[in-house]
DNA sequence: CACTTGAAGATTGTATACAATTAATGTATA
DNA sequence: TATACATTAATTGTATACAATCTTCAAGTG
């Protein structure tokens, strides 16, 4: 489950320079959860992935921890890390939480955003556009994200901006983990053109209702694979192991 | 500065067991935190910790880094690990973002509370008179918390309810570091009154003011001993050392 | 046959030794 | 005197060894 992690011993070498242990097994964890190396579910095993890293289990463990206190990860003590497998619900509550927090922050970007910020916001807008027409599906989820913390940046906020980070690093792994294909059948460019819309107009009603509904859209678009039983494991709660 | 945490060894032993030595750090380095036996902005040594508590350096270290993850500590890479001293700055935000979500909370909680919900919160509010009665002060904040924990987990909203105890548990640190007395001259009784009483006519628009109004009284009541420069500590950053 | 029980192996948790980095101190020099 | 540099001490970061715990699976028991 987890061999897919890559491993060229000089260029590990490389990559690893400048960095901490930690930091380069955090990244390469991160990434190869995102990429689907590591599929959702799968264990962690330390010494196994110290070995194909190239480095000690010290700085392997750290990494989990943290991995787990973005919610990626689930740690049972005594058995092992998990990649999160998060149940329909919790992926809903979580677009509910982050549809709070986004609202609020495009409501505190229309009083705060300078013409300078709405000019860089309508140029990521843009190169999702033209993303798409390159058919580059691998830009695609790095761009969006780009608009939300865009408008996050914007709040002035810097506390609202780091937990909108938190929760859109972690529902958009949601949606990864559960798209087979990176489909991406949903566009939600109309979507983005009518927040950017309400924020230029300095609607906050507008902004507010506009960013619930997209927020709300982009959960119904997570396919579920196979449907998991509401209590199989619960975010951050060590229950029962998979 | 970290002496004052607590030492008997036979004690320890019996507190250490059935816990992780990590989680056992992790607890007593979090309770001298919140009551000040280590203050704001002071160094937490790893090896002097270590000793102190009668353990090794490993589950220390892992328990600092947990502490980080929430909010409590700022480490600098290579440099150490600091207390926050949050900035007056800081402080209003998070009290803004906790607004967002507790006002989310105490709206969904009209939708979803059920009747015997609604009554361990009506008993939860009644302790705060009884406990002011007694002065038992120390015995306060617990309870506040509780009124703030238990309308978010009326919300059903499990995600929800986390962020939430996350940045409750950041924020009354605010008040408390920055209080040198325990002094609690503000009472906010009429105002978890009024949040009842909203709840209980299922009134959504005057719940949401009602906890708007609360945070914003809550923040305007933390004292900043001294002002501390913007640009400080900013947290979650990774900048010069204290 | 279902259900315990109990080693053996695998994996996590902790301690300790060593390496790398930073902070502190003293000395030389302009 | 102030500044730059070098040396030393203190502290963090990493590797490795050992201890505790869980998992597995086979043998025994009702």
């Amino acid at each position: 489950m987890t061999k897919n992690v890559e491993k060229h011993d000089k260029e590990q070498q490389k990559e690893k320079e400048n960095r901490s242990s930690e930091e380069f097994a955090y990244q390469k964890l991160k990434t190869a959860i995102r990429k689907r190396y590591i599929t959702r579910g799968s264990k962690l095993v330390e010494t196994t992935l110290a070995e194909e890293l190239g480095i000690s289990r010290t700085p392997v463990r750290s990494a989990i921890k943290r991995l787990e206190s973005e919610g990626l990860v689930n740690i049972f003590p005594n058995r092992g890390a998990f990649v999160i497998t998060p149940t329909r619900r919790e992926i809903e509550e979580t677009f509910q939480v982050r549809a709070a927090l986004e609202s609020m922050a495009i409501e505190l970007a229309i009083e705060k955003a300078s013409d300078e910020q709405i000019a860089e916001l309508r140029h990521i807008i843009n190169r999702e556009y033209e993303i798409l027409e390159r058919k580059a599906m691998n830009e695609y989820w790095p761009n969006n994200n780009a608009i939300h913390l865009k408008i996050a940046e914007m709040s002035d906020n810097r506390v609202l901006f780091l937990r909108v980070s938190e929760i859109l690093e972690q529902s958009s792994l949601y949606l990864v983990l559960y798209d087979p294909f990176s489909r991406l059948d949903y566009c939600p460019m109309a979507e983005h053109e009518k927040l950017f819309a309400a924020l230029k107009a300095k609607n906050k009603a507008a902004a507010r209702a506009a960013m619930e509904e997209h927020l709300k859209s982009s959960t119904a678009y997570v396919y579920v694979a196979e449907e998991v039983p509401e209590d199989y494991i619960s975010l951050h709660s060590k229950m029962e192991n998979p």
